[in-house]
DNA sequence: TTAAAACTATATAGCCACTATAAGGTCAAT
DNA sequence: ATTGACCTTATAGTGGCTATATAGTTTTAA
């Protein structure tokens, strides 16, 4: 197939395909008399796998990482574990502060009704205070 | 006082500074004979209330329309409580997010142990899945 | 049969908010 | 006179795409 059926199939852009492949993600396909890719099924579950794990939020190094993994199935797998378990403390860590900043947000936001002047604004005043922590 | 010290009070780089300049967040400062930039006062808070803003992850467009308010202090404030209610709304379908994809990540790193091969890997083999659902 | 459309190719720039590097000028103290 | 700390500009890199420009190829419709 070429690769806008593949795209299609896959549900991304080519660029992302071509993309993929320069940053050594996706193998270099075979190419027509034309220069167009040809791409097999192994190519579709390629892509879909990468896609997957970019769902997850893993990055392109990560999901690097997995595809030299999935080259030596017969190594222990503790070490994609421990990937994931990083990644998960990452996302976990990102959530606390989120929810940190929220709060701050909200606090600063209640400071303030709608109904008045710029210059007396609560939240303008709010961001300007040094009292504010970092 | 140069950049160096502006730099030091606020807590940022100097590269930081001369880069909101570029962007128009930070006005432009006299300079000495040398070219070296001369701060005042006035630019220590301004550039302080572009950090505290940032802190709450304010984007750079969002601090560049606070700014254009804060220069006209007769207009109702309602404008700038509708910008951090999107920010919060935006902070918050962040958190949602995040936390959609925690737990996919624990399912997924749940269904394997540490003591396989990789060739049989639960972990490799949910991401290498169709059922895995974006 | 030809003209338009839909597809493919490469190369390059833009997004965001910085951060890093290079290559050089200025100034105070030793 | 030289070291070191400071300052200047310009340019490139980060991540993961996305957009644009330019051009060649194939498919479809008139």
């Amino acid at each position: 197939m070429r690769i806008g059926q593949l795209a299609r199939s896959v549900g991304v852009d080519t660029q992302t395909i071509r993309f993929y492949e320069r940053e050594g993600l996706l193998p270099p396909p075979e190419r027509q008399d034309n220069g167009y890719r040809i791409y097999t099924e192994r190519h579709v579950e390629r892509l879909a796998f990468i896609r997957r794990c970019r769902i997850l939020e893993l990055s392109l190094a990560e999901i690097h990482e997995l595809q030299r993994y999935q080259g030596a199935p017969h190594q222990p797998c503790r070490a994609i574990n421990t990937l994931l378990d990083d990644h998960i403390a990452q996302v976990r860590s990102q959530i606390t502060d989120l929810q940190v900043l929220e709060k701050q947000l909200v606090s600063l936001r209640a400071s303030c009704n709608d109904d008045r002047d710029i210059g007396a604004c609560r939240v303008l005043e709010g961001l300007s205070e040094e009292s504010m922590q970092q």
